[in-house]
DNA sequence: ATTTTGTTTTTTATCTACAATAAACATTTT
DNA sequence: AAAATGTTTATTGTAGATAAAAAACAAAAT
């Protein structure tokens, strides 16, 4: 087959639970800007629901005869974008312990194992190199460079040098600006989750991912952007499969982050660049401590 | 046809001019590591060399009967790889002047035009996208964001956070690194260069380029290196198109990389840092006026 | 024993085809 | 007239096929 049509069950997925018994559903263009899809997809959806008898569609006239039970809905197997399939299956593959720095990755095995073509693993393997992960000889084969200490520190060097430009743009934001409304409402967001931290402790990752992004969002630059999409991706397989995410270190981190939230509301540069570099130290340790740890000789 | 014998052809052509008449030629294996190919494409070579008399080829006995001629080697247009055309092809038509940012790029329209698959271009297009000169809306088109001035600044900032941490790491290197006498080495081309410069200002960006290259491969950060080639691709192109080259701006770099070497080889970090800013912060200006002028609003 | 050549197998690079999706065009409804 | 629906066309995403190139294996030569 040529392509699954992912887009229109997820979304249709999506549109179906938020549907509510007698009430009328808008116009076809609109719908679709809801969904995020063309025209063409919607009516696929309207179409589908009709047939299901979830709706009674006449031309304009589009009404929910009954809710959608988890029955009508398509399983998450069906909705999951060929691209995210094969990106879960190979973090897996590559953070896996038997997956040593160096070993060939095999286009047309990886696929077969995912059960796809081997043009959309290419794509993928081409997508991924950004993340320098992984590094393409010509006319062969793709070595896997691997997350080493190596790949720790080229990293963490970058996002420090990153951040700390972030973070001085930050400052420099003019304070009616909608970033510092963001700010404030994450302080408190970090307060609440300090305060019942024993329980909480394991969302504070999606919490730093929020509170990064709106940094770097200051510095309006699509290099750092795109730098900070890959390292999200990274260190979400990453911390997915290393659950070092001790409670005590990510209470420290969430102090780091008030200080440092403390310090962009004070808008003194050298406050700034001090919390910004206090919190990049600890988050390079915490990052080097997930590593699997192997014997370092020292000079 | 499935793929083009292009690896083939280039590496023939590349070993044919080298063959001196009456010289025995050595080992297969050797012959592919020195042109970079596998060892079955070095077989296709001696195999086409012998069948058009210009070695005979007997297991180990491998001797040039004569010289080879232009007549003998394949045209150039066969030996480029179809990566190399499209990425000519498409560079050609982004920095033309009626590809204004915004526009669309449609993959099967370029692929015509080029006249190859659209897997190619596909491929080409995803690999280019981290340049950051294009962008992609899912399950649909591309997008062109075009060589603006907010790209140039972005670049720029990237460029700088880049070179001040690899210029700091070069002042860092045990004296007895190669990278030192390539420095040194260096110095004297800028010399020479600069005695001539009348004639010779027009090489001076190969110099640049090989100069940059040189620091940055000191920070020994994959993602630094990354960037690094990707500046010098968009550089490669916009300056062919844009020969804003002028003598007089080409000698003021060659003077500031001469300060900047000077610096360097103090081992004062302060000085690197102080010439490493000057001379980017100069490089900034040669990028910003190399964009076509429009007018700029004043607060 | 190691290197070289001869042969076969595997893998990559690329084309073509086609369903899903988006986008464009035409018609109807308000 | 503007917006919505109905219909057609264009483009993307993906599988499958195949020649080129690499890699592996086998036999021969130093």
């Amino acid at each position: 087959m040529a392509r699954q049509n992912t887009v229109f069950k997820e979304a249709y997925n999506r549109y179906a639970v938020a549907l509510r018994t007698d009430t009328a559903l808008p116009s076809e263009p609109e719908i679709a800007a809801q969904l995020g899809v063309s025209r063409s997809t919607a009516r696929a959806i309207l179409t589908r629901l009709s047939e299901e008898g979830i709706i009674r569609w006449n031309k304009r006239q589009k009404i929910v005869l009954r809710q959608p039970t988890d029955h009508d809905l398509f399983p998450s197997e069906e909705t999951d974008s060929l691209h995210d399939i094969i990106e879960r299956s190979f973090m897996q593959r590559i953070l896996a312990d038997d997956a040593a720095p160096g070993m060939q990755i095999n286009e047309l095995e990886l696929a077969r194992e995912i059960g796809t073509g081997t043009t959309s693993v290419r794509e993928f393997l081409i997508r991924f190199s950004r993340f320098g992960l992984i590094e393409k000889r010509p006319n062969s084969h793709w070595t896997l460079k691997g997350f080493t200490r190596e790949f720790a520190l080229e990293l963490a060097d970058v996002r420090e040098m990153f951040e700390l430009h972030s973070a001085a743009e930050f400052g420099r934001l003019p304070r009616d600006n909608q970033s510092w409304a963001d700010l404030a409402a994450m302080r408190d967001e970090h307060h609440v989750m300090l305060a019942d931290i024993n329980h909480r402790f394991k969302d504070f990752s999606v919490l730093d991912e929020r509170f990064h992004l709106l940094i770097h969002r200051a510095s309006k630059n699509r290099f750092i952007a795109d730098f900070y999409d890959a390292i999200a991706i990274v260190f979400h397989y990453h911390y997915q499969w290393n659950k070092t995410a001790a409670r005590q270190r990510n209470e420290r981190a969430i102090h780091e982050h008030l200080d440092y939230i403390a310090a962009l509301e004070s808008g003194d540069q050298t406050a700034i660049e001090a919390a910004c570099r206090a919190h990049l130290h600890s988050a390079r340790q915490t990052l080097l401590q997930s590593l699997p740890q192997v014997a370092t000789e020292s000079a």
